[in-house]
DNA sequence: CGATATACCTCACCTGTCAAGGTATATTTT
DNA sequence: AAAATATACCTTGACAGGTGAGGTATATCG
């Protein structure tokens, strides 16, 4: 992964919400989805990404129940909740905010 | 400030490294510039403020000198090093492949 | 049967943020 | 002149998130 995950940090959970929004899902299929888009570029560290779901679960903004098995071990899946998505919206809302401000902290251009 | 630090976390020696770029200037007022940019929505808190000068000087980005007095207690003066103007370059390219990043993997449409 | 892919989980460590506290000087107000 | 305020810098301890390293279990493929 090229990208550093320290500027991704805090980011964490909106971009496994996101995931959410569409469909519950398994964690392992969640990271391949996400490498998937990023083509290979980036990727959750398997301690990251189930912290992250734990941390979730206890904030209430995802629950979980075991799935059928697959072709491998079993899965644990995972739905978003309308708190998460309550979450999920306002974090948006928080990163358009946020990227502004960065864009703005970051140019060189003389404030008027 | 209305904005989670959490999120800028990661940005914050691009930040002042940015502010140096322009010309030498001392913590108190780097930090007035930063809320005057972001008319008052953000500003670091001295603990991190002063913890990240000490980083950047040990990573040789940046060098100190005390300065001039002003109307308060005395200043000590930043300026940007070669290898800080350097890593700012690299920073901000790596902030725009992040930025891309983030908004494929916050965005709710489907892949192609 | 061994290798590989699937799938989940935990712990200890590191780094960055920040509340709280401290020091010192110059100006303004009372 | 004393008190209050603004300027200016610094450190420490606690906390949160990311991650390397390690572990467990199942199914498939050669």
């Amino acid at each position: 992964m090229s990208i550093s995950a320290d500027v991704l940090r805090g980011h964490t959970d909106t971009i496994i919400l996101t995931q959410l929004m569409r469909a519950d899902n398994y964690g392992y299929e969640i990271n391949k989805n996400i490498q998937q888009r990023t083509h290979g570029q980036y990727g959750f560290k398997e301690a990251t990404l189930y912290t992250a779901f734990k941390r979730l679960e206890q904030n209430g903004l995802i629950t979980s129940y075991w799935g059928a098995d697959g072709p491998g071990a079993r899965r644990r899946y995972y739905a978003i909740t309308d708190a998460g998505r309550r979450q999920w919206a306002e974090n948006i809302r928080e990163w358009e905010d946020t990227r502004a401000l960065l864009e703005a902290l970051i140019s060189i251009e003389e404030e008027t």
